[in-house]
DNA sequence: CATGAATGAGCATTCATTCAT
DNA sequence: TATGAATGAATGCTCATTCAT
């Protein structure tokens, strides 16, 4: 029984699993409005309406899809971060610790990047919550590094987490559409460790 | 006849502006994609073909609205920033207008803020030039701080481009959802100051 | 006063007259559902609304041209039967002169075959009584050489009216559409001959 | 398996099916112009979309129903005309098996007849391929007699066909329309008898 | 669990016509 | 008479979602 019943979920994880895979693909080539539930469908090679046994409606594809991939992008945040106890070496390491995640998850990136902003219905659901604690991992990097008298106090630090997060925010929406065109881009790693240094010396209790 | 030809194009012109305000108020509180045109044509008191006189399209009227906001925008930051020389002044000043502007055009803002990233659309339009020039002001003033030897030269002004700016847009953004769910919100330009001091701190040549 | 009355009368017609010129040419071009009341007004050079000073509407303009025109063609056909008293040989110069006429009025010819038929609007208005009377030329002629003993008496004119009148036309709508596709067309005055002929050794009394 | 199949199968057809029965009621009852695509949807008893899944859009509705009647009119003809070698013999019977035709599928011809002309799209899809088929019996018949010395050699093959064509296209146009006023109505049988008799005689080598 | 045929709400846009000037 | 800016009715088509099999 027990056998059976993981087999089961194994069987079904798949096809959730081929699902959302095949949503990445369909969403960072045609976006979230241009892309039909049925191309998906057809991509994921299963029918229409099995997507809803998966999930509860389009929007609910892309919810769930930012969710784990977020999940997963706070794991591996957690992870490096673990042993990093300085402020100031722990924000350097988030932004070269995302823009990483950036390169490698591609096209969620991509996804994330160009549609998350755009709808107030998914700022309702798990994902803000998920979200925030992602973020919130600045923010109390930064309160931290206050409290320790490392980082300067006359900043608040929900202010320094949106600019933090805005700057390398932008700069991977940059390299993701320099990408798309085909051009050359520039070096995430290196962007990563300069402007980690900027925020640094801006922050420095001097 | 010259002040009959006058007084239509005024007519004429106010009809243009009159949707093109319905439009502001009626994107800001339902987005673009959950806007009918005969929303806009309602709240305008115009008829929905009279619309169709102004505008090739639906697309055109936030196009429309974009390319105008920007020029206006253009304009008031090329006057605050005529006299600065100082490119870590300019730096701090750009920052202050900006969120000055955010404040002043908030209807505006938060229709840039959460539509403009959304479609490849308007991608290929007027806007992005207007707006590429927008923020090759800090590009260039970068630029000719490195030259000066008063910016560090190890950063691609790009890429400083890139930062300021985001930072400074997810600030923004933050602001104006804070105010969309009437939460109290903080004082932006406090904000502004804070922020350009950690970039002018952070980019200063030591 | 009687001078003015004329000038004004001619004047008054000749917009109309180039409302009517300026139809045929667009209708011709587009078709009457593909022409906008716009390109008529524009093709005339006069404003939109001033047509309706001549026409009650867009389809009375189509009416008033088919009527306008069949009068033309009826005054030319009278004058071109009076003489003619055999019935065989009536028959004959009906053909000839019809395709004659279709020759003439090229771009008319295009629109009454491509548009006369097509819409049951048309079919209430005072064009049917005149194109009636046209018809009629072939049945009364067909009637009256029956009486005479040279037209075989077993056919019906009505009949033998609408085997005239459709052959020619058909015969007509060819050569309009081998003209539009700019094919190398055949002669429409050999076709009539040969077209009368056979219906005249067809009808003869034998 | 196969048994569910072809259930589906026939299902399936009987959609399409009762679509085109339903589009053959409300395009002779109001024309095509006049028909709502909703109009059939509720006629056929489906929703609208369902049109979409067996016809392309509208016109194509149009396409379809011209394009299976002509099949069977195709196949109705070359069945009646295989025995008959002799070339009059064998007008007299595409003349008769036509209005024949028009009798039997009365409302499809409605259409037909009034529709068919109507626009230029439909020139360029199937339905001229077939119609050409259709009229090119009589083409092929009068070349042949014209071999076979039966036929008078002065006149172009394609000529006949036209004035053929015409002729009776036009006595079962003013029979279809007679029936849609309920006036009483000729018979359409003798009607042909006569009209073939009259072509025979025309086109006979003296 | 899976299917995919069927559904039907939803909406931008056109263009004949009007009427204040 | 003449204008042309303004009107607003009218509709084909898409696609997320459902549900009978």
């Amino acid at each position: 029984m027990a056998r059976q019943k993981q087999m089961t979920e194994r069987k079904t994880d798949n096809k959730r699993r081929k699902i959302l895979l095949a949503a990445i693909n369909v969403f960072s080539s045609k976006g979230f409005h241009g892309s039909k539930v049925s191309d998906i469908a057809k991509e994921a090679g299963v029918a229409d309406g099995t997507i809803y046994l998966y999930f509860k409606n389009k929007d609910d594809i892309l919810i769930q899809l930012f969710d784990e991939s977020l999940k997963v992008m706070l794991g591996n945040m957690h992870q490096a971060l673990i042993e990093k106890k300085d402020p100031l070496e722990r924000i350097k390491v988030f932004i070269l610790m995302h823009l990483d995640s950036v390169e490698k998850y591609q096209s969620v990136a991509e996804v994330m990047q160009l549609e998350l902003r755009q709808s107030h219905k998914f700022m309702k659901e798990n994902v803000p919550k998920r979200f925030g604690e992602y973020l919130n991992i600045i923010g109390d990097t930064v309160r931290s590094g206050q409290e320790a008298g490392i980082i300067r106090k006359d900043v608040h630090p929900a202010m320094i987490k949106s600019a933090i997060w805005g700057a390398m925010d932008e700069i991977a929406l940059n390299w993701v559409l320099t990408k798309q065109r085909k051009k050359k881009t520039y070096d995430l790693e290196d962007c990563a460790e300069k402007l980690a240094n900027i925020f640094v010396m801006g922050l420095e209790k001097s």
